[in-house]
DNA sequence: TCTGGGGTCCTAGGACCC
DNA sequence: TCTGGGGTCCTAGGACCC
């Protein structure tokens, strides 16, 4: 389990927009206020899910994931708005710019929610003030709704700004964890999916209270896994990390793009054809944040809704188009069945790492001193001496890979490929 | 209700090395 | 030469979130 790190007495707010898409189509479209309105693809083919639906349309049981034919049976009135993604990325710029003027402490969670550690900015009593300002200044200067969740830590504050929608301040306190946190469903959990669900169900566990006085420690151990179990019920008793990341979501880790075709898809060629799209497509993602990835993932979802992913890495970081097709390609080649039918396809670029890095990768096996550059490749010769026949580049790697100077995985993995370099 | 797309994190198991 | 335990890295799959 990851451990938690804790600071003493931290107030976190966790802000969420409310149905946030709409809130920004209805700022672009004010004839819509009031009305059923939801944000989803304009098709009534399979790919067409609900992202996000206003309260109105919610009234009459419309949700976001429902498909979009059948949220119109419920609601036949329902105005469909194409989802503009640039639009929403510009009130997420504008929203975290002005968080960042009430604490350099912020930690965005995703486009629209952010944690803000406030501790140093204000006093205990101004919290509900400082919430208010803020919750009125989005609404008044960006007519964007917002719940608000002060809690001592991340998971409680993000229980909190769940528990009033919208326009909701709560604040929760460790002591109320029993009489806020308890009687609620345990759906309503942070962590709690559709699988952990079935099994809270099959246990006759319906509320959070139940889960944190469940006395049969070892079935949860069983059922959910002992480090899942151990945490949920660590946040059932009101526990979480406080610290509020400021560097999250500054670099990814993966950048994906998949794609379900609209029937059922036969053709080799044609499923050929939308991974090489979609391959350009990451590729010109990797180029546009001035990165570039070693691992490369191909993802085929049959007919049945089986799934495979298979990877292939490669030991000098790439964003190269044509190197990354032919990757997918050869994944697809290798591991495609043809007895059946493809659904979704998708590929994937991690272990990514910035060019600034790569450069910097270089420039450090430059910098290493002579006596340490010559110790390198003293250990590497001799463990090539001591295995020929095995995979002595490998062993080399293994050898040299720990560092002492800390220096980051991909840098160290750079190292390596300089140094083989060397000995060719 | 036959189930999107973009992510993150965790875990089991195998390969390899010491 | 054989054997074993522990550590690390990697892949594949799964759960979850928005």
């Amino acid at each position: 389990m990851k451990e938690e790190k804790i600071m003493t007495n931290r107030i976190i707010f966790h802000i969420d927009m409310n149905c946030f898409f709409v809130s920004c189509e209805l700022v672009m479209h004010p004839e819509y206020r009031g009305k059923k309105v939801a944000v989803a693809p304009v098709t009534l083919d399979r790919k067409g899910i609900i992202l996000t639906a206003s309260y109105e349309a919610r009234e009459d049981g419309v949700h976001s994931a429902m498909r979009v034919a059948d949220a119109l049976r419920l609601c036949p009135s329902l105005i469909l708005i194409p989802p503009n993604m640039n639009l929403y990325c510009e009130f997420s710029k504008k929203i975290f710019s002005y968080f960042s003027t009430i604490t350099p402490l912020v930690e965005p969670a995703s486009i629209d929610e952010g944690f803000l550690d406030v501790t140093d900015v204000c006093d205990f009593s101004q919290i509900p003030e400082l919430a208010k300002t803020i919750q009125n200044h989005l609404l008044n200067e960006l007519q964007i709704p917002c719940s608000i969740g002060i809690a001592p830590n991340k998971f409680l504050a993000k229980m909190g700004s769940d528990y009033k929608k919208p326009l909701g301040i709560t604040i929760m306190r460790k002591r109320e964890v029993q009489s806020i946190l308890w009687p609620l469903p345990i759906s309503a959990m942070l962590g709690v999916g559709k699988k952990t669900l079935e099994v809270m169900k099959a246990l006759n566990i319906q509320t959070i209270g139940d889960f944190a006085n469940f006395k049969r420690k070892d079935i949860l151990n069983q059922t959910l896994g002992e480090s899942s179990a151990n945490a949920l019920l660590s946040q059932a008793y009101g526990n979480g990390s406080n610290v509020v990341d400021i560097n999250r979501n500054n670099e990814y880790a993966s950048i994906s793009n998949s794609s379900t075709f609209d029937k059922d898809e036969y053709n080799t060629k044609n499923m050929l054809l939308l991974i090489h799209v979609l391959s350009n497509s990451v590729s010109h993602r990797l180029k546009e944040c001035h990165s570039k990835a070693t691992t490369f993932t191909l993802e085929i979802r049959y007919n049945t809704f089986k799934t495979i992913t298979r990877a292939m890495s490669v030991s000098v970081p790439t964003s190269d188009e044509n190197q990354m097709y032919h990757m997918y390609e050869e994944l697809f080649e290798q591991n495609y069945d043809m007895d059946y039918p493809v659904r979704l396809l998708g590929v994937a670029a991690s272990k990514i790492i910035s060019c600034q890095d790569e450069i910097q990768q270089i420039t450090i096996f430059d910098s290493l001193d002579t006596l340490e550059k010559e110790e390198a490749i003293h250990h590497l010769l001799q463990s090539i001496n001591q295995n020929l026949g095995k995979d002595t580049i490998k062993k080399g790697v293994s050898q040299n890979g720990s560092n002492k100077k800390g220096i980051d995985p991909t840098i160290q993995q750079n190292i390596r490929n300089q140094k083989k370099e060397i000995l060719k």
